[in-house]
RNA sequence: GCGCCUGUAGCUCAGUGGAUAGAGCACCGGCCUCCGGAGCCGGGUGCGCAGGUUCAACUCCUGUCAGGCGUACCA
């Protein structure tokens, strides 16, 4: 347990200790304890920590708040070693200010951690996966992939801070309508390659990639598919080139800092008869009716607005069907909860599967998707639509060249998922310097160069013996270390809400909070000891900002 | 029409039912004999609107207005 964590539920323990006290004495009435909170209040001159158990007391013990605090706080023990002084104050809060060397001790224990800081086992272990990009392999990846990609890498390792058991994967749409719609526009480009007269597919992939992969292609076999039957032609390139695609996605991604698991396949659904089976399951349970020739699922009976076509006249599984089998499956493989980062634009999806799942007999509330709100790309203060079909779109490779790793990845988290985003290319282009993520690195640099010039004149941490950390008394000191003494709250808390963008915003304010006590403390050549518990505070300050950079999949330079 | 998301400072966005709602950008002033000025400090009549719940509402509920996205035998 952090820290802060442990001095929040000893207080807890101690007010409602107080409080039953004031109860049996027949000083209070009241039927049970509320549920009351420390909190660290926003406001440093509230003190360190805060309660409004009084205000939630009020009605029951017919007294006003801060009559009730008064008994409260004359009830306390005096000998307390923790709480130096009691306050009450506005309507009801009773302040705590606890003994001077709190934070010291805060630090230590912070500094004794090391890398592992800010971990927390909130997860118990819990098996969970997370499942985002997941692209058809059909074409090159976009922004709103790339947000995918940063949001979901970032929940991941998050959870994994947090204790939970992570697997990351990526669902691989080898089957179903856009391949047939891929191979019709392979065999359309390669013929056309080949010089032959074509028309293109009306609803095609227009991108000029699949030109490439044709090219690619014709310059390692030639001609050899010119006359080969036209579905199995199709067939032939169509394999070529999801190989292809994929492996590009995969490399794309890894460029990008992320690495999955699992890539998983829809095709091997429909091999292994899983969606046939899943299929069958929900009509032995009378889910099932058919009518002008389709398959179709009472979804309606599970929350959804209209029932769904699970398999078409033409005897063809929808997507839907082989996402219910998909799913099953995870829960198969026994995670006890699965999160799916999606587009706004499927959000029309995430009933029905709830609803399919529910009806298989899994609790719904095991899959969560987190829906993303659409990435809308401005360049020349124009908005850029973004269509496969038409093949203009920024790719992330682009994107990746344009304004770095970094800054794209920590722009893409640092808003929540909720909120649609627009990415003004120019700006990113232009005044990279002006992206918050340097801001942070530029936080870490100073440090590493402050850490690196004590070392060159002889003085390490190694050698500088035992830190009296309770020399750090500068208010801009305490708010530092304050801060730090946050991040393991911090990083469960948007683990468990799955909000990766508080990593970002926590990380700017405590790279701020440097920059403060940076200006207004000197470091090295001030007195020994002073200099020792300094550099302490710069070493736990770097080892928090690069625990949240990591979290976020940013580097975090030791110079710039 | 119905469903989901979003309306917070000029702009882009944070904000876990609590006390005086914040940051960055932009704009105007300051701050380098000294650890990296890519920095720091100061400058603000802002929670779409209307009800409700609560000791307490940006936060929860209802309604309403505005924007985005859905509402396929596409995925």
């Amino acid at each position: 347990m952090s820290w802060i964590s442990e001095i929040k539920h000893e207080l807890h323990r101690q007010l409602g200790q107080v409080v039953e006290g004031l109860k049996a004495s027949g000083q209070l009435d009241f039927s049970e304890l509320p549920s009351y909170i420390i909190e660290v209040p926003r406001e440093k001159s509230h003190g360190d920590f805060a309660s409004n158990i009084a205000m939630l007391l009020t009605k029951e013990a017919k007294m006003p708040p801060r009559k009730i605090a008064e008994m409260i706080v004359n009830a306390f023990d005096k000998e307390n070693k923790l709480v130096d002084t009691l306050e009450i104050a506005g309507p009801g809060f009773i302040n705590f200010r606890l003994e001077p060397t709190w934070l010291a001790k805060g630090l230590a224990a912070l500094l004794a951690e090391g890398d592992a800081y800010g971990n927390s086992n909130t997860g118990k272990g819990e098996k969970i996966q997370v499942e985002f990009v997941s692209a058809n392999p059909t074409g090159e990846l976009h922004m709103g992939n790339a947000r995918g990609a940063a949001i979901g890498d970032t929940l991941a390792s998050l959870l994994d801070a947090a204790g939970y058991e992570v697997e990351r994967e990526f669902y691989i749409n080898d089957a179903g309508n856009q391949i047939e719609k891929f191979g019709l526009s392979l065999e359309a480009r390669y013929l056309e390659l080949l010089g032959e007269e074509v028309e293109f597919p009306e609803d095609g992939y227009h991108g000029e990639d699949i030109t490439r992969t044709m090219e690619a292609l014709i310059a390692e076999v030639g001609d050899k598919y010119k006359d080969t039957e036209s579905g199995l032609r199709r067939e032939l390139l169509t394999r070529y080139a999801l190989e292809k695609k994929i492996a590009d996605i995969r490399k794309t991604l890894a460029a990008f800092g992320v690495h999955y698991d699992v890539w998983f396949s829809e095709q091997t659904l429909h091999d292994s008869g899983a969606v046939a089976k899943a299929v069958e399951e929900l009509n032995e349970k009378g889910y099932l009716f058919e009518e002008e020739g389709a398959l179709w699922f009472k979804s309606s009976l599970f929350g959804t607005e209209k029932d769904e076509v699970l398999v078409r006249s033409n005897g063809i599984p929808t997507y839907y069907a082989a996402d219910i089998a998909y799913h099953k499956n995870k829960f198969q493989r026994g995670f006890q909860e699965v999160i799916n980062i999606w587009g706004a634009d499927h959000h029309g999806h995430v009933a029905r599967l709830k609803g399919g799942m529910a009806a298989l007999g899994y609790d719904p509330d095991r899959l969560q998707v987190i829906l993303m709100q659409l990435v809308r790309l401005f360049q020349s203060g124009e908005i850029m639509r973004m269509s496969k079909r038409a093949g203009t779109y920024v790719t992330l490779e682009e994107l990746m060249e344009d304004v770095g790793v970094d800054a794209a990845r920590f722009f893409f988290v640092m808003r929540s998922a909720d909120s649609q985003m627009d990415f003004d290319l120019d700006l990113a282009k232009s005044q990279t310097a002006d992206n918050p993520v340097f801001y942070v690195q530029y936080a870490h640099a100073r440090i590493c160069s402050i850490l690196q010039q004590g070392h060159e004149n002889g003085i390490t941490l190694d050698n500088m013996g035992q830190a009296d950390l309770s020399l750090l008394k500068e208010a801009s000191e305490q708010d530092l270390i304050r801060k730090m003494l946050d991040l393991p709250e911090e990083i469960a808390y948007a683990a468990v809400h799955r909000e990766p963008h508080r990593i970002a915003v926590y990380v700017l304010d405590l790279a701020g909070l440097f920059h403060t006590f940076y200006t207004n403390c000197r470091v090295l050549g001030v007195d020994a000891p002073l200099m020792a518990a300094r550099l302490r505070l710069c070493q736990a300050t770097a080892s928090c900002i690069a625990k949240c950079l990591k979290l976020l999949g940013v580097s975090a330079p030791t110079h710039m």
